[in-house]
DNA sequence: CGGCAAATTGATAGCTATCAAGGTTAGTGG
DNA sequence: CCACTAACCTTGATAGCTATCAATTTGCCG
């Protein structure tokens, strides 16, 4: 959040919700609570159920971003919103946001920009759509939000906390063709991967393979 | 838009604008006019250039549906919004947009659901990423909007103005792929495609493709 | 420690990308 | 109005990749 009021933002946070790995903030076709979330700290999954009770991943949120603002204007919860780690988000009423936003037009821009950069970003995971499994897992290990290593410039630590079949899930990929390319990129020295923590050692190899076409 | 102040959006209206098929409403990087535009007629598609040049489509967008939102709080525009057939579009200033949403409680709540409902449909478009060229591309159809056909409830007509090579683009197949997986369907029964004319004459059938995991 | 879910790895069948060659459509210019 | 050209579409053959099935191994939690 910005600078114009922060101490205002402060005042509308409801409450702190604390949730253990596999809770749900809320569930599909649910009443909405006209609630806005922002994380905290740890990983969220959205996914859908289809009709033949297979889960469909629809993103992973982690720390900054907002839960709730794809149910600004609907009644029932269109997807269920499940915690993958320990986690800690901030509540906002909706309709307090608003009104607040009426009277502090930088709070209004703010709400409408993050709005629209939801917006952009969630076009922009049709990237996700490269036909061949490296490039699909590579671009999104690298769209993951890393912590730089402080030592080493190109070495990015980051934490996985979802599952190889949520991650197939997501990106149209078997869970064991995750496992097998998640495997081979350690082989060739792409990443090293240890429980759920996960270090990407030449983060420019694996820009390479998620932009070429052809090799 | 809802009856609540049509003749107020229609005096936000700057201007129709006119474009032939192949011209372009703005570009990727060009300098963000901050303008929204509802389609009137025809129908667009909008995508990313890859660093090699590749065309990434990240949707195709049809009568009723709106361009620019995504570009709300940038200065420059992050895709290129092309034209697929001869279109007319409505073009809002986004800045008197707001404006009169300040003193219409009715305008602001519409564009607040008309944000969150096209991120909950970005988000749902993941339902894309289905492993079989034959689930990407009957969903696909589907989606598509479509009009009934008076006498026959289960024919449903529509326009393909895209060519197999941005269907391919926006699902993640070669063009190829996407060719021959709608001459099966034709062979199959399910659809009649003549010109850019499309008719689905199985939706049923499609549905049943789209939706199964195994055969 | 035991049971269970997740992850890894191997073998195979099926699907899709690629390369290549016509055929069709649409748009251009005479 | 017609011929021409370029882009698009279709279709075939092949190689490579991925889903699937199955068997172990690893890690997690009671």
């Amino acid at each position: 959040m910005p600078d114009a009021g922060a101490g205002l933002v402060n005042r509308l946070v409801t409450q702190r919700v604390h949730l253990l790995r596999g809770e749900h903030l809320y569930r599909s076709n649910e009443a909405v609570r006209h609630r806005l979330y922002a994380i905290q700290s740890g990983q969220f999954k959205t996914y859908h159920l289809s009709s033949d009770g297979e889960q469909r991943i629809t993103g992973f949120q982690f720390v900054g971003d907002f839960l709730g603002l794809d149910a600004i204007g609907l009644t029932y919860y269109r997807n269920s919103t499940m915690a993958l780690s320990d986690v800690v988000v901030c509540e906002f009423s909706h309709a307090r946001l608003v009104d607040a936003a009426q009277h502090c037009e930088a709070l209004a821009l703010h709400l409408r920009e993050l709005l629209s950069k939801q917006l952009s970003l969630a076009q922009t995971t049709t990237l996700l759509l490269a036909n061949r499994a490296d490039q699909k897992l590579s671009a999104f290990l690298l769209a993951l939000p890393s912590k730089r290593a402080d030592d080493e410039p190109d070495r990015q630590v980051l934490e996985i906390n979802m599952s190889r079949a949520d991650i197939g899930a997501y990106l149209g990929l078997a869970d064991t063709t995750v496992s097998r390319t998640l495997s081979r990129f350690q082989r060739q020295g792409y990443l090293a991967l240890r429980h759920h923590q996960l270090a990407i050692t030449d983060a420019a190899g694996l820009r390479a393979i998620a932009s070429r076409n052809a090799p």
